[in-house]
DNA sequence: ACTATATTTCGCCAACTAACTAAATGAAAT
DNA sequence: ATTTCATTTAGTTAGTTGGCGAAATATAGT
């Protein structure tokens, strides 16, 4: 219960599912996602954790990046339907739409530590 | 997107989710809910208006009572996707089958105004 | 009309959430 | 080793949420 409860809140806030949908695209790392969502690098962190709890996505060092990515091999029954939820829907909503164009455009190598 | 925001939140509390799995097993009124979760009437009011809002479930008025029943003819694809995620899983949770259990025993004749 | 009962709405409070800035951590390059 | 840069953690604040009791609304029966 408590897992399937922490699951839907952390599918519950805007953000969070836009970089889901962005992810959906390729892994991306902190600052990447910054830039597009325009938060606080520390809000996004917070954002990314959250989404790793419920392991709806998976984390890997890359040098000084950190790469974000979907857990598409989760074991987790819910997080599997609802990942493929999230992957059928939302693709007509603007915001979504318009993240999804910000992140082909975005490189590491030129946004970061700009 | 906001809509599918509101309904995961409306999914992330375990007492709505305790009164969606109620409810599978049948119609229910305010009184009977409040009777198995032992929150005040209001309070179970105001989950079910939550989650009438994302039409998780319907009302209809049978007298002086509202019945609450899941809304599983609803046209909403995310609510239907939902809906049966919720009706396959937590039939194992241990406070899922002790509210079972309370529902079955639950008369509202006999309950309410007690 | 009055009373009783079921439900909803309102106002309040404690706990939680999401945002920010600033400070801490960790890895890479000079 | 020191500096640099990406990320995380800590601390703060405004807004939201979930709980309650009290008051308002609605229906049934006397």
């Amino acid at each position: 219960m408590r897992e399937i409860v922490k699951l839907f809140k952390a599918l519950s806030d805007p953000n969070r599912i836009r970089i889901l949908k962005m992810l959906e695209f390729r892994p991306l790392c902190v600052c990447e996602i910054t830039k597009v969502l325009q938060l606080a690098t520390s809000t996004v962190s917070r954002h990314l954790s959250l989404l790793r709890d419920v392991d709806l996505i998976i984390d890997s060092k890359d040098g000084k990046w950190v790469n974000y990515e979907l857990n598409r091999s989760t074991k987790d029954l819910d997080v599997k339907e609802v990942l493929a939820i999230i992957g059928i829907r939302l693709n007509d909503d603007s915001a979504i739409a318009s993240d999804l164009k910000n992140v082909k455009a975005v490189d590491r190598n030129v946004i970061c530590a700009s």
